[in-house]
DNA sequence: GTAGAATGCGAGCGAGTGCTCGTGTTTCAA
DNA sequence: TTGAAACACGAGCACTCGCTCGCATTCTAC
């Protein structure tokens, strides 16, 4: 059932646009509360246009959604060994100060990773990015400490998502000067919990 | 332009029966997709009644946060004194047991209060809750450090209230048996975290 | 050039929302 | 006993949502 379309220039710059409206209302009223109509309607476009390209609003958002993981791996560098005998906090300014500066410069996608509540049903994209996460976080506590066992990593690195997950919202909208402030308690929580683990 | 209504004894036991209603509804789905015609289904009653009670969405689910922070409350116990005293591990337990066991007893609450995403224009009654858990903190760091500047005691109590936020959910919707452990980890992040500042 | 694909429009659909209102039933003070 | 107030119903109003579809325009391969 998958449709391959080639797209042209034109269409590869509305894909685009339309992902950055979309970013900017969910970051203003959040995922749920986000219309599509409104999303076109930011992107300077009819509600038409943006079912051209996106299947429905939960595509959108998994393009969002995959365009920040993009970001976020980018900026995290790769998972070299060397991370697995870094000081702790060290450590942390290596994972958390990027993940502050994507989710800052990128204030939409909060609305997709910072939602606690309900995890039961919630959307595929905010799932994805939940795991990606995860996963980040799982395979940097494996390459410290091999000999903890996997159901213990896991509910650490599930912790410490959650972690980000409760204060980087807090962080983005923040006021400017605020902020460092609020990411140096971010670095204390982590390493207040992570050191007595990994440290 | 208050309405003073006599209730007789029927319409208490319904507004109960709706509040009940509503926090089933609000557990399933969160707050912003649970529908008043779906809370006045689950309660055996007709939208219309429901709106005898209630002015709107945003009353009952008012109500249902009042019932919360006064189970809190409660449960909590009196702020004396004592609690500048204790030491840090055991003022851990006493602020955050009872915060695990109303939510886990009242699992429609967290859609009230595990909202971290967007704090700008939450709901009236989410940002009732927080203010209220935000209070709690605020006094107890002020009852054991009353030399903390207020900008940092605020902070500090502002963080612990997200800490929560993001813990609390992932507490209360895990499987019976594997909860003891996620509160283990609730307290070891709080004692990591609290610990240099008011230990 | 021109065919055909990609892009674009926007009125409007079906479903579902919060909420209303006319009407009937139950309760209880007088 | 009675009548006004409280309680209850449920069809349906006004509105918004995600999404569609018929049609026009623009691009590109040949």
């Amino acid at each position: 059932m998958e449709k391959v379309v080639r797209r042209q220039a034109r269409g590869e710059r509305r894909m685009a646009e339309l992902q950055d409206a979309a970013a900017a209302v969910f970051a203003e009223v959040g995922y749920e509360a986000a219309t599509t109509n409104a999303i076109a309607a930011r992107a300077g476009v009819s509600p038409g246009t943006l079912y051209q390209f996106y299947g429905n609003k939960e595509g959108i958002a998994q393009a969002l959604a995959d365009r920040y993981l993009e970001q976020l791996r980018s900026a995290h560098g790769a998972l070299t060994p060397e991370l697995a005998h870094l000081p702790l906090d060290e450590l942390i300014d290596r994972m958390a100060g990027p993940m502050v500066a994507v989710n800052v410069a990128n204030p939409g996608f909060k609305a997709l990773f910072g939602r606690s509540d309900m995890p039961e049903q919630l959307a595929a994209p905010t799932r994805a990015v939940h795991a990606a996460v995860f996963g980040r976080i799982d395979a940097v506590l494996a390459a410290r400490r091999p000999d903890l066992p996997d159901a213990d990593r896991a509910r650490t690195a599930q912790v410490t998502m959650r972690l980000f997950g409760g204060l980087i919202p807090m962080i983005v909208s923040a006021d400017e000067d605020e902020r460092p402030a609020l990411v140096a308690e971010l670095k204390k929580v982590l390493l207040g919990y992570l050191g007595p683990i990994v440290g």
